[in-house]
RNA sequence: GGGGUUAUAGCUCAGUUGGCUAGAGCGCUACGUUGACAUCGUAGAGGUCACAGGUUCAAAUCCUGUUAAUCCCACCA
């Protein structure tokens, strides 16, 4: 017998080891069966867990374990992140901290030994932590984005690219993060609303704004809008410009894309260190002059100023022009956009560096053209990008970010790859120092064609994201020519939060149309984040972040899966808190002891469910058991292992034959179509939510409670036929109290059990009908006592006709009485009405309770005279439905039919409202 | 500046291609509970679906506009 309540600290662990064990998570190859695989987002290897991995967790692994249970050959490969920059800061701080040194005092090679160390401490902790959520991923394929293999796949690609000219090596201004003295792709900087200075500054025969005075000193021109007539005669001329390091030179050119409106109409232009100005530049051919270095300090050329950070420069700059009575005015609190490095929210340095880039817009000859369905096999990176989401090859959910996908795909410029950091994958190119050459090779090269041996790789790394745009097929054994990468690639589905769309999601597509031809994945779901019950972000800051660990080992796995998706739609925010969490562990405390219940009752039967036969056996009832197991619907090709089959699916099954036993199977089958449906279109949260309410509202509050009074064999079987359903369709959602619950009386597991397909033939409208009448009988009785204030105890009696449905109401007088509080219940066809009694109508019955003693008259008046003018309003209101012409002429038949109906019913409650009315 | 998203009960949110008198959980009110479950049960209160127009036989749902919140993209220096 199981415990009264679930304690998940006592299966949880054991739960998972024995699936991990079982080779469950572990797919095979077998072609006779269909792939489903998922890559799993890779933590960073020395994160530790937080709520975005659980929710991806939850969402990936209910997925996963649906698709397995359907027959599929479900692969979910987990893997960790080398995360390069991030995880470099974090040793960065530890050496600092604990023994106040920094990377260069401890040279690359050692450096790069220390990385490596803390990361292997480190990589165990998520690894433990993904388990605790009980994902159902292949540990036997995890794979890390620095493993040799995925170090081979990077410098594959690389060298490809190169020789397709698709990577090249430039002087180009760069996004340089001063801090981390390093370069950042376009998106890797932010922007954020800062409050500066706008410095309004004498310049020669201008005046102009900036917010930038130090970098005067790399001005080479001053730019004014072509039509701009103030500036007119001055285009094209040089002027001589006081500075602060004596006289220097502009030339004014003409630029469309300086805005007349802002300031003076003029700007001064610094090709060096300013994205817009470096463009205007190289329109107008004006030269760069570099000021600025990789250290966020002034250059030698800034005379007195050099070597000054360039705030402090700034200050020091403007109290000389001050004295030079080079300033004309200075705006205080001016807002402005400022850029930062998304890691450590340094502003951004823009500046010329010689670094590698790839080109997305150079065309180059894709191998398999017909793969993706492209027409012309010269094709550049961005158009293949795109093409492959316009020819809906990928599916993204929800549909919305397509939009945001080819605004960002369009506007997408040249991706700087190079990294000045130490943790990463280095690039394999070498420099010959005795000539020019260049050598990219995916092996380091003994010598150069000059003879000269004397080779130095470069210094720098790739960025992260390059690496992992290559996760799908990568961690699948590319380049080589895997099985694995032949059976499971494409992935079917990429599930990740819409925050990286761009930096990861957009990368993938472009590395896997380039390297294989393929999609990296058939569809993109993207979940929404997490915040906090005010709807805030989670930071440490703000100290409002939920720790998933800590909510496991308090609620358990199961509760906290629930609370993280449900509620929320596919790319909008949610919010989680306590008490949600809370309440998904009292719906697992629910479940277990409906599953007790039901177990309880059928413990006799318990023992045709372990012998030979397959199924849980009727007594009595003519059954062809032979044939009955294995004829039920399959899945895809194979099947996952059978598990006992009920005696109420396939042909030539028993049909139940009890109404409440008819009432819930068809419920259940409606519930698994249901699911079934919810789950093949993503809607994870409303599915969820249906099988919640099933499981609460139809299963425990009325079948179990109904079913108390039915004693029969085919009563035991219908419960363990639900509950054996439910625990399959609850599975991938909780799937550890369900695994625990089935190990009571099945000896295979549930993660392999086969997953439900609904039997149409047992849907069955007509006694569902009846059924609710029955509920709906017992459902006024007691909300009559309610109102009359009846003590709950006590019992009363009720006298029914029932018309039609007399020898219904009178099968089920038991039910009633049991569930109403009834001493007696008389049924009858009709009769006259009692004495002292109020009446309930309800569709087919009418019910008569003693109570009239007990309720005000003039209440109930009042109560009924309310309830009849709002049901002729109601009737009302469909009488002019009906009435109108155009309505009866352009609806669907079906809905008009459904007025109808409702007219009809209305008005027949409306005449024995009033004849209760009457009788007050 | 451009583009999203959101606005439904006190709170957190569902609500499919337009078609039940708009739902759930929490909270609230009243009552109850000794054998499946107080991590519970029964009954109930609570909504002008942000606002204004429009389309339609029919709008919470579609369209337009307004307001408010929020996010992404974009260096008016």
């Amino acid at each position: 017998m199981l415990p009264s309540s679930y304690e998940h600290k006592k299966y949880e662990d054991k739960i998972y080891k024995k699936w991990e064990e079982s080779g469950a998570f572990t797919p095979d190859t077998d072609p006779n069966k269909k792939p489903f695989t998922i890559s799993m987002p890779p933590p960073n290897a020395t994160g530790t867990l937080h709520l975005g991995h659980a929710v991806m967790l939850a969402l990936e692994d209910i997925m996963i374990r649906q698709k397995r249970m359907q027959g599929y050959n479900a692969l979910w490969l987990p893997g960790t992140d080398h995360a390069a920059i991030a995880t470099q800061n974090k040793v960065e701080k530890i050496l600092a901290a604990e023994e106040g040194i920094t990377r260069e005092q401890l040279g690359r090679e050692n450096f790069l030994e220390r990385v490596k160390a803390y990361v292997a401490d480190c990589q165990d902790t998520i690894r433990q932590q993904v388990r605790k959520m009980g994902s159902s991923c292949d540990w036997t394929r995890e794979r890390y984005t620095f493993d040799d293999d995925l170090n081979r796949a990077v410098t594959e690609i690389f060298v490809r690219m190169y020789e397709d000219k698709l990577i090249y090596r430039g002087h180009r201004l760069v996004n340089w993060c001063p801090r981390c003295k390093s370069t950042l792709a376009d998106d890797e900087v932010e922007h954020k609303e800062r409050q500066g200075k706008l410095y309004w500054i004498k310049y020669g025969p201008f005046v102009l704004a900036t917010t930038r005075p130090e970098t005067k000193l790399g001005d080479t021109a001053v730019a004014v809008h072509p039509d701009d007539e103030r500036y007119k005669d001055m285009v094209g001329k040089e002027y001589q410009i006081p500075g602060v390091l004596g006289e220097f030179t502009v030339k004014v050119i003409a630029d469309k894309s300086v805005n007349p409106e802002f300031g003076s109409g003029a700007v001064k232009v610094t090709p060096a260190h300013s994205f817009v100005d470096n463009e205007m530049a190289e329109r107008n051919g004006i030269p760069m002059k570099q000021i600025i270095d990789e250290d966020g300090c002034m250059m030698e050329n800034c005379g007195k100023y050099a070597g000054l950070p360039t705030v402090q420069a700034r200050k020091e700059i403007v109290e000389d022009m001050e004295k030079m009575g080079l300033i004309e005015k200075v705006e205080e609190n001016y807002d402005m956009q400022l850029s930062v490095c998304y890691r450590c929210e340094t502003p951004i340095e823009p500046l010329p560096s010689k670094q590698w880039f790839i080109d997305v817009n150079q065309k180059f000859d894709i191998a398999h053209p017909e793969k993706l369905g492209l027409k012309d096999k010269n094709v550049s990176l961005k158009e293949a990008a795109i093409h492959v989401i316009k020819d809906q090859k990928i599916e993204i959910i929800p549909d919305r970010f397509n939009k945001t996908y080819f605004h960002w795909m369009d506007n997408l410029k040249d991706w700087c790859v190079s990294r000045q950091i130490w943790w990463g994958h280095r690039i394999p190119v070498w420099y010959c120092e005795d000539c020019e050459e260049v050598i990219v090779d995916r092996e380091t090269p003994k010598a150069c064609k000059c003879g000269s041996e004397k080779l130095i790789q470069d210094e720098d790394t790739l960025d992260t994201w390059f690496s992992s745009g290559l996760w799908t097929f990568s961690t699948l054994g590319w380049p080589e020519k895997t099985e694995d990468l032949e059976y499971f690639h494409p992935t079917s589905v990429m599930e990740t939060g819409y925050d990286i769309l761009f930096f990861w999601v957009a990368r993938m597509i472009i590395m896997s149309t380039y390297a294989l031809s393929e999609i990296p994945f058939e569809k993109v779901y993207l979940h929404g984040l997490l915040r906090d019950k005010q709807g805030r972000k989670m930071s440490k800051s703000l100290g409002n972040g939920i720790d998933p660990l800590e909510m496991i080992d308090k609620y358990g796995a199961d509760a906290l899966r629930m609370a993280l998706f449900i509620g929320s739609t596919p790319g909008n925010d949610s919010r989680i808190y306590e008490e949600k969490i809370e309440g998904f562990r009292n719906f697992v405390n629910k479940f277990w002891n409906i599953s007790r219940f039901a177990l309880g009752r059928s413990e006799d039967t318990k023992v045709s469910l372990e012998g030979d036969t397959k199924g849980v056996q009727p007594q009595g009832k003519q059954t062809n058991d032979s044939n009955q197991s294995t004829n039920t619907p399959q899945p895809p090709q194979g099947g996952a292992e059978q598990t006992p089959q009920s005696p109420f699916q396939g042909e030539a099954a028993t049909k139940p034959q009890e109404l409440i036993n008819q009432w819930i199977i068809s419920r259940t089958q409606v519930l698994i179509k249901d699911v079934n449906k919810g789950l093949d279109e993503f809607k994870f949260s409303e599915t969820g939510q249906l099988l919640y309410d099933f499981v609460w509202n139809e299963f425990a509050d009325w079948y179990l409670e109904m079913s108390k009074k039915s004693e029969s064999e085919e009563t035991k079987q219908t419960l363990l036929y639900v509950l054996q359903n439910l625990l399959k369709l609850l599975h991938p959602y909780i799937p550890y109290v369900t695994e625990e619950i089935w190990g009571e009386f099945n000896e295979d597991m549930l993660i392999t059990a086969a997953w439900p397909e609904a039997d149409e033939s047992l849907i069955n409208a007509e006694q569902e009908k009846k059924a609710d009448l029955i509920r709906n009988i017992i459902k006024e009785i007691r909300s009559k006592r309610a109102e009359a204030k009846v003590d709950p105890v006590k019992k009363i009696s009720a006298i029914v006709f029932g018309g039609k449905n007399t020898a219904i109401v009178e099968e089920h007088a038991e039910v009633i009485k049991f569930m109403a509080g009834l001493e007696t219940l008389t049924a009858s066809e009709s009769g006259d009405k009692p004495e002292k009694a109020i009446a309930i109508f309800i569709d087919g019955a009418e019910v008569y309770l003693p109570l009239a003693d007990m309720l005000d008259p003039e209440k109930e008046k009042k109560r009924i005279e309310k309830e009849i003018a709002e049901a002729e309003k109601y009737v009302k209101s469909i009488q002019g439905k009906l009435s109108n012409k155009n309505f009866v002429q352009k609806a669907p038949a079906n809905i008009i039919e459904a007025e109808k109906e409702k007219e009809k019913a209305t008005l027949e409650k409306i005449e024995k409202l009033k004849k209760q009315l009457g009788e007050i």
